[in-house]
DNA sequence: CGCGCACTTGACTTGTGTCAAACTAGGTGG
DNA sequence: CCACCTAGTTTGACACAAGTCAAGTGCGCG
């Protein structure tokens, strides 16, 4: 891991280098993170306490089971969310993209691990530091609280399409999501990145990577998605929202 | 639903008959629910928003999808709640017990539904008047942000059992879950009250009515579990838990 | 006693997993 | 610039865990 000391992002976009250290208000994410419910003065006690953090892809920003020393908030790049059983079966409990947050649970240790799945940039706060300033601004926990609230309904989400949908419903239901929250993020399009390789897609739905490769190349070839390099193109959005059948 | 009037408790429990209202001070359920964060000053605010309900066995709480204007703390007996897909198609999200708080989500409407397994006493808030008193009670605020958390660790716990564990793994998990939930509330015992059927078990697990049953007919011809009417008692506890293989 | 409901059991089917091989694209070095 | 290597993905043949369908069983209740 590596302090940003303000380099250009992973993404390519122009960067200012006006600036040493970074700044809350001009923050990319601030619109969809848990920042935007503090006023400016609030930001600047929130800028004293964050650090930018960058990393490669592959690297781990934390560990199932680790102490919890630390909260994040997703600037840039995307995030895998794994839980490890013993025997190595996994089990991948979301993708953070930026906005998100990481550490909601307020736990002392993490419940799952994050790593990059391309080049990241958080947001870092010190557990304590900003224990200390939630307990001081009752909207900011009332904030994180409705986050946590909207994650529960996510989780059930979840396990409804992995206690009864089939194997073709959960591909069609995981990109009709994923454009949802691009489209949320202000990156609506219908063609979608697919940051993830086809075996945390099947970590994620329930799936072996061979169902999901199978299911895609159905989908494919029945024209309702077109895959791309990276990615795939929603040819059919109306169909594969009907083949989601939420 | 009824409004309770001092009726005795589902459970068969004395009940004194001294109070014409409920008194929260010497609430069976005060330790174990978000109200013991509470001091005796704001225990007697709370009095006065909270009203008792008594449902009978099958009787709806809330339905999925309802604006949800009160939220509940369970004070005896048991529910289940529920998620339907429009064809049918059923996930059980969890069971609440005595000392669960319902309606966390904070949002507008319900995600689930809450139907009486047993005859249920629930300790009924206006979403409004409750609003009210966690804004002006930071620390009430913080508890129900931690059960939040703690429910999203368990829904996480949940994904994994219904993305990657088989359906021998899953019976047992659930066996020894509910163990630990009994314990939690003071009930320890190797014998475990099955207030759910079958079929909401299989909801539950992601599986149908004919494994639940086969697997918990494997497990007693085995000598792990004894099936008894309205329950299974543990014989092999420890065998149980390797089989669940958290 | 007998009806009804929940549960169990058996025979068979099937969706998804497993195993193994072939393909593809991107990167590297001769 | 092309040949090779690697890692990720796709495809095919086959296996099996869990689902489906259809009887049975047993128990509580009127």
């Amino acid at each position: 891991m590596l302090v940003d000391t303000g380099s250009c992002d992973a993404f390519g976009t122009a960067c200012s280098h006006r600036r040493p250290r970074n700044s809350c208000v001009d923050c990319k994410v601030r619109p969809i993170s848990v920042c935007s419910v503090l006023a400016l003065d609030e930001l600047a006690v929130l800028e004293t306490l964050g650090q930018h953090l960058s990393l490669d892809k592959r690297q781990v920003l934390y560990g199932q089971e680790e102490p919890a020393e630390a909260v994040f908030n997703v600037i840039d790049g995307s995030l895998r969310l794994t839980r490890l059983l013993s025997d190595g079966r996994r089990q991948v409990m979301g993708f953070a993209l930026p906005g998100d947050f990481l550490g909601l649970a307020r736990e002392d240790r993490f419940s799952v691990s994050a790593e990059a799945l391309t080049p990241v940039t958080v947001c870092r706060f010190e557990r304590r530091a900003f224990g200390a300033l939630v307990d001081d601004k009752p909207h900011l926990l009332r904030s994180l609280h409705e986050r946590a609230g909207h994650e529960l309904t996510l989780a059930q989400d979840q396990m409804l399409l992995l206690g009864r949908r089939t194997a073709e419903e959960r591909v069609a239901s995981f990109l009709v999501g994923l454009r949802e929250r691009y489209a949320r993020m202000g990156r609506a399009s219908v063609t979608l990145e697919l940051p993830m390789g086809r075996q945390d897609m099947a970590d994620y739905l329930g799936l072996t990577i061979e169902t999901v490769s199978r299911m895609l190349t159905r989908l494919d070839r029945e024209r309702t998605v077109l895959i791309v390099p990276g990615g795939v193109r929603l040819l059919d959005p109306a169909r594969l929202e009907a083949l989601a059948a939420s």
